[in-house]
DNA sequence: CTAATTTGATACCGATTGGTATCTTAAAAT
DNA sequence: ATTTTAAGATACCAATCGGTATCAAATTAG
């Protein structure tokens, strides 16, 4: 690796760390130079604006959970197995941060609007990409004859989803895994009782 | 009203669609003296700090919801009619939005962080008076035999509004009513099936 | 109708915002 | 080892931030 690279990874690291928790918007450029102990010279010789340092932190962000996920996903055979993957990840957004500040996709969503249109396009093919996955492990699960054949992967993956961010968001609020913990119990009752074969 | 009350209702209403799409913190005080042709002076008269304007637009916005929210149930006999009440504000919040920019407690509750104090504390007891709410129609529901006796009511509290706030979240990032009706259709029809009698 | 009070506009404040031009220094390439 | 290239620090920029002191005009009270 060499020493630019090093540098930027640590301007990546810690803008990503502060835009997921105090916010995009509310993030200065000083705090950056602050937790990175860099200047803003330094900064923009490795990103051409505050908004494109955004944009990369938000993707780097979201890759990694992601790939993340995938692994997981890839690792469990079962569909039930698979989609408590999902929900699991959700559940550590909370109880075991190993992203600050909760989820990506939700901080974002929530904050930017209309004016932020290339963030906001990120966000929008992120929420894309995870609607994807989970509609396919719904439809191996059909191939492989663990899910009902009524089951409609697009209402599962949407319902899922919503349910999971909005829990993130509450217990976020009240500090607290009480409610993902509930939310989190509900799916996978839901998941066994109801999608499933 | 005196013309003081009216300036003053003026700037909250231009401050509360201005915080509720723009965000808190990214709405500056020249973005509210330019929504209401009024000056800063102005502003300061009837509002100490830009942060207990944003509490008050805050608790206005809730407030309103509250009010119409009540209304709404009241009018209902039924512990089925009550809760898809509850649902179909939510769709509203997207399809019919009274208030612009979607949810405020989903708003507030994902900008804020440990730094707005006040403002989250605001967040959480709205946040509690609106599970209250729907907790009571669960209860109630019981005791006229309209709601089976095994269900968790603050589960379903908590699913209910979890589930509608991360609908509102990926329907105003799709820009689309899609999800907030898919979530919506589920969770009548989770009602109907496992809650009610 | 007049006097007291309140309201809102003007003009300012220091601090901070994102961003850049410049220059020294450190790292690569030859 | 020397040259070339690239990285990062410094010092600056105009614009904007939230906030305030002051004063004239408008409203209210008597």
């Amino acid at each position: 690796m060499r020493s630019s690279e090093i540098t930027k990874a640590k301007v990546l690291k810690e803008a990503t760390a502060l835009f997921n928790t105090k916010g995009y918007k509310s993030t200065s450029l000083s705090d950056i130079t602050e937790a990175t102990g860099l200047t803003k010279g330094a900064i923009y010789r490795h990103f051409e604006s505050k908004e494109s340092l955004e944009i990369e932190a938000f993707q780097k962000m979201m890759q990694a959970i992601f790939v993340t996920l995938n692994e997981r996903i890839k690792a469990e055979n079962s569909t039930k197995d698979k989609l408590f993957c999902v929900l699991d990840l959700f559940k550590s957004y909370v109880t075991n941060p190993f992203i600050t500040g909760g989820c990506p996709l939700l901080n974002v969503a929530v904050e930017v609007d209309d004016t932020n249109w290339e963030l906001k396009q990120k966000a929008q093919q992120a929420l894309s990409v995870f609607r994807d996955s989970v509609e396919k492990i719904i439809i191996n699960g059909k191939t492989h004859k663990q899910v009902r054949n009524l089951v409609n992967e697009k209402l599962v993956a949407t319902v899922l989803i919503s349910t999971l961010e909005g829990g993130v968001m509450m217990s976020k609020l009240q500090n607290s895994n009480a409610d993902i913990e509930i939310v989190v119990n509900h799916l996978k009752n839901w998941i066994v009782s109801d999608i499933l074969l």
